[in-house]
DNA sequence: CCCATAAGAAACGCAACGTATCTTAAAGGT
DNA sequence: ACCTTTAAGATACGTTGCGTTTCTTATGGG
């Protein structure tokens, strides 16, 4: 019981911990994790984890890093409604796979420490964002659905910040119903305010 | 020292622990307030806290609940544009009032718990708003910056939501900057769309 | 084959948890 | 004025997880 026969080193004993953490935050939360749990998951020892990670934040941020799905691209749906339901979807569904009981608890150790406030923040953002909305206006454009215009940042960054917001605030998955209005009651409006 | 001579009972005493509570997330912040530290401060014993509440979430709960600021009217200031920097500067300094080190550091726990999480959504709502936003732009039509418009829910949520969003990802206080942002590139632009 | 490196085991003191027990002050009814 | 009920406050309990230190020993590179 004391070590098998095989002693795992650098890599592989990093993955062998980073799959124990990730297994421990989906099965008992980010609150009930401990570096304990996560060394007796793993089959290893406290030290072993403390001298990769300085706590339980940036474990938690290194197992999520490598196990969060791809960022997808937003296709073309063929209208400008179908669209958004798409990139709004796409971005709900992206979040839940984060744990977002994970994200509050990694929240509120990052005001304490702003090196993982950044981590977490980069975790957060999700880059081409900017992009799709500006593909997705440029073929509504195309089609006649609005007057062609470019997207300011903060307008663009939108979809993310209500979506995460929603998350956040209510816990659990994001429903059909919530995208749609979020949709038709402030994004539409906004796209089409901005041609004006 | 081992009390003085008085010995405090019912709401006095229950004043003095949520006193020492906000004291006590003020200075030290949620994440290092302990039901032990806060007893002490309210020269106290942890029995007498336990008794009334079941845990440092719903502590600060109560104690945040009896200091918050007031929530205050939106005034005329002449302009849809300067009334709507007005609104979001007025949610901006409220959020900010609230300590969202404590906010991050409960809605960790909220996960854990749905009572918290139910008590938070209601400290975190601004019931009146959907009334102010709706004002706002009833005295722009009547100026004839707008077209009459009944704003949605979801849109009338909106700054609040943005707001929230901007602090919790960003910590501080949220800049003029930003705030100029939000409606210039989001808020405005929607309430126009809107009306189209 | 040897040796520098790092894994793993074990134990440390510390802090806070949440609970149980007991004494005693305060409040209120008669 | 007394006596009973209520709850405050002190204290101590076992427990858990922290983050660190110390030491042994397996492993892989040279």
């Amino acid at each position: 019981m004391t070590e098998p026969k095989t002693r795992r080193r650098g890599a592989e004993l990093e993955q062998a911990i980073l799959d124990a953490a990730w297994d421990e935050l989906n099965e008992v939360g980010y609150a009930a994790l401990t570096i304990e749990s996560v060394a007796a998951r793993a089959a290893t020892s406290k030290p072993v984890i403390y001298r990769r990670w300085p706590g339980r934040a940036e474990l938690v941020l290194a197992a999520w890093g490598r196990n969060r799905p791809p960022v997808t691209y937003a296709t073309d749906t063929g209208g400008l409604r179908s669209d958004l339901i798409s990139l709004f979807s796409r971005i709900a569904r992206r979040a839940e796979g984060m744990v977002s009981e994970a994200i509050a608890g990694v929240m509120g150790e990052a005001f304490r420490h702003p090196e993982v406030a950044d981590l977490l923040r980069d975790r957060l953002r999700t880059a081409p964002l900017a992009n799709w909305v500006q593909e997705i206006v440029d073929r509504a454009a195309d089609r006649g659905e609005l007057t062609q215009v470019a997207v300011p940042k903060r307008a663009a960054r939108a979809p993310l910040d209500l979506v995460r917001n929603e998350t956040m605030m209510y816990g659990g998955p994001v429903s059909d119903e919530t995208i749609a209005e979020l949709v038709d009651d402030v994004y539409l409006p906004l796209l089409r305010g901005l041609g004006s």
